[in-house]
DNA sequence: GCAAAAACAGCAAAAACTTGCAAGATTTCG
DNA sequence: CGAAATCTTGCAAGTTTTTGCTGTTTTTGC
């Protein structure tokens, strides 16, 4: 068996399950344990998964709905709601998912700018009414109760009847040859839903969850039109999402 | 078992419900205390969660609602809340107004109880999904700035096609001859259409709010079939209301 | 102030990690 | 083709990390 092949294995199997063991991987791939104790090492060195005491992990396992008071990322998500608000103008009708980072953007809107903003997450909705000058209109549904996300028929109906300028998705796990992924079914109907109802589809993510995979598919890397990470546009950390039409910001 | 996943679920756990013992922690994951402690401590440190006597605490957690300080009236509002929840029963599909009464009620539904609830308020939509075994459905629309409700031909629409057992209504103004009022048009749309969609209408209010009228109409007292406020019953501030078939709780 | 619960510190066994090394496989290049 | 160089793999010895246990100190609730 090649190297190659063992290391394809073991990605796929810390993409699948989130988690591996290494002693189950030697079980797995009759290698030695040592064999894939260096494997693992390459991979980790190479960012495709994180390696941890007696295995892997992939890398958005460690990432959470709610602010997690991890000021480390914080300052980065920040950094890259600066960056989204910038995209705005005055007069604009959006779509916002939920997540931390759409968070930021939410209390990062300046008091003056007058939008309109369509949004199923009860936290970016609350932030939103801060603001005098913004419409806030939320999408109603069945929420779920850890993400204070609203999904199902409802919602995805009503964007089915909405045309904004531009939808605004965070929190997603992205990878340049798997697209956009999330972990729950129902959400990635009503991000569906969000990016068929907008001209232009912006995509913010710390760079943590770059080259990471969930279960479910919301998009290829094709419907998006604007990447927004904390990282600079130049960094090669960003270089398979380059053959993409991208605006890297 | 991985630390990381150990220490994943520790942090879901505090978020999930905001405090979790170390004593259950250790049993749920199989572990010795120590370790959970270990575990606890490292994310301390790490800023992830609050370190307590006993336990954790996720770190960020304060109350939506801001309190208006009242005691008094705060302590009536409770006590009105502990009736209106008396009145539920497992299985029911209600419908919940805004309002501090409504919130409270929200906040003090049993752990156990099994409801669906419908509501267009964000504050209390929020507080319900605290509660595993109710399902939160928002009633979606444009939300107004200080209120965190939403209103409009969409939440009225919604309404048209539920036909609900109970309807629970704060923040109202009441009067014998003028029946229940409200400041806002826009509220009263969406009060009316909550009342249609219910089989029974009940009614929260401090006793304060007892023969105080507002511009708007919401329906006479003859829609009304429970009154709960913090009162006994058989007190003469009542004696208006008594010639309506109410059910004074 | 007292008893119970929780936190802490130190210790030891087990599991996992690192390093160096040697045998076999693969590639390079004259 | 064939020998040297390189890479890969497994093994063994030594080190580090993790984990549960013991006894002691601190905190909490009555």
């Amino acid at each position: 068996m090649l190297k190659e092949e063992r290391q394809k294995y073991i990605l796929d199997q810390v993409h699948l399950h989130h988690r591996v063991l290494l002693n189950d991987l030697s079980d797995a791939l009759n290698v030695s344990i040592d064999t894939v104790r260096r494997d693992v090492k390459e991979l980790d060195q190479e960012k495709k998964l994180k390696k941890v005491h007696g295995g892997a992990t992939s890398f958005g396992f460690m990432t959470f709905t709610k602010d997690d008071g991890n000021i480390y990322l914080k300052s980065k998500k920040i950094s890259i709601a600066e960056k989204t608000v910038s995209l705005l103008s005055d007069g604009q009708v959006i779509l916002m998912s939920g997540g931390t980072t759409n968070m930021e953007v939410a209390k990062l809107i300046p008091k003056k700018l007058v939008l309109t903003v369509f949004t199923p997450s009860l936290h970016v909705a609350m932030a939103l009414l801060e603001h005098e000058n913004v419409e806030v209109i939320f999408l109603g549904g069945k929420l779920l109760h850890d993400a204070k996300f609203a999904v199902g028929g409802t919602v995805v109906n009503a964007l089915s009847q909405l045309r904004v300028d531009m939808c605004i998705l965070g929190t997603g796990y992205l990878d340049a040859k798997f697209g956009l992924t999330e972990f729950d079914w129902e959400v990635i109907q009503v991000k569906q839903a969000m990016i068929r109802a907008a001209k232009k589809t912006v995509i913010l993510t710390v760079s943590d969850k770059l080259h990471s995979v969930q279960k479910y598919k919301t998009c290829d890397m094709t419907a998006v039109h604007t990447l927004v990470t904390e990282l600079d546009p130049s960094d090669p950390l960003l270089d398979t999402f380059r053959p993409f039409e991208l605006v890297l910001v």
